[in-house]
DNA sequence: CTGACGCATCAACGAATCTTGATTATGGAG
DNA sequence: CTCCATAATCAAGATTCGTTGATGCGTCAG
């Protein structure tokens, strides 16, 4: 059923979200890129990490959809990507909010 | 240094209420207790998982905070616990909003 | 008291995740 | 072109996580 799949879909998405938000390393990052766009070089120097190490857990916001990056000559700038943060807001919200009609009556999920 | 101390606590906890909630069996459940109070044994019926399972994610959610539970003869009752979701809304509503003047002030976190 | 039920906990295992150091790819400087 | 800087990728190892089946603990019924 096509539904079935996208519910599926639909939370492999949020369990990626997620997970990108449930380490220390990617907070810390997140945090500094509050105050701007951060280059990689930045990050280490800021948070004290290697670069490979960086580059992984950039990959894993960038899968999440939490920041985008840009390309300027050899160094590679990193940027929050509000829309993801939002609808991370919106799946919280959901969780916390009661049942709509239509879902007591189809029962649940 | 104590701030050291306490930042560190703060950085744990909301690590580990991220991870609670990057889990699908996890949403799953949550999803569920938005309905209401359920015991285990509900939860193993509806979502056709092993009740050592559930007990394993049941924990964890718990630890996180996102939910309480409550003794019942010989049942088990797990509630959802909305200051926590709202706690984890502020975070990430934080995390997309512009520093203040006073985080501008000394540079960052 | 005894047996059954509901659930938590444990041990063991495989899978996923994170870190580190080395290698590779890309771009700019000389 | 060659060399250096920046960052992505890879391989290997350590750690954490999730699942399963077995065991233990508390509670109720008979």
């Amino acid at each position: 059923m096509a539904t079935r799949t996208h519910a599926r879909a639909y939370t492999d998405r949020t369990v990626r979200l997620f997970h990108a938000l449930s380490d220390g390393t990617r907070l810390s990052i997140l945090q500094r890129l509050r105050f701007g766009e951060r280059c990689v070089c930045d990050l280490t120097d800021a948070l004290d990490a290697a670069q490979s190490r960086l580059s992984f857990h950039l990959k894993v916001l960038k899968d999440a959809g939490l920041v985008t990056d840009r390309r300027d000559g050899r160094w590679m700038y990193y940027t929050l990507n509000p829309e993801t943060l939002d609808q991370a807001a919106e799946l919280i919200d959901t969780l916390s909010s009661a049942p709509s009609a239509a879902e007591r009556k189809t029962g649940c999920c």
